[in-house]
DNA sequence: ACATAATGTCAATTATATTTTACATTATGT
DNA sequence: ACATAATGTAAAATATAATTGACATTATGT
């Protein structure tokens, strides 16, 4: 299932898949492959890419 | 650095590694390095253990 | 309508998470 | 002291995350 929230939380930080994907370090396929959910990244690139959008792990990757 | 959080909270469900790591699938040396430290697991591992575990992301993954 | 930025997606390659097997060490109980 | 469960750790193999390059599609602005 897709990712909207960390879609929703870069949209509020005005960033585009490839400007987060440069921020966090790495290509902007692999951002557009976890926003759109058929993947499965590391814990290490999830925390890179909570704290530039200034959110918590929960906040982006937890669900009830 | 170590993940104490996981393996307390793993121990105050009574569990050994081994265990952990046939409750979520994965060897037991996988759980032994991630708690050890010097890993970086996917989230998916992580979502699966903390769900085993009782806590959630934050608890166990996070850190500000 | 046109140009351009952003996104979606695919195939092939590279990097690395995870497994398997194996052995050593540290607890814990009797 | 002995036995056994639990943990720490290492090397080699396998599975898969992530990269690279490329092209198509969808916004957005002028």
């Amino acid at each position: 299932m897709k990712n909207l929230r960390m879609k929703a939380a870069r949209a509020a930080k005005d960033l585009s898949q490839d400007d987060l994907a440069k921020l966090v370090g790495v290509s902007r396929q692999t951002i557009n492959s976890i926003e759109k959910g058929d993947y499965n990244p590391t814990i290490n690139l999830c925390i890179a890419i909570c704290k530039e959008l200034d959110r918590t792990l929960d906040e982006l990757f937890w669900e009830e």
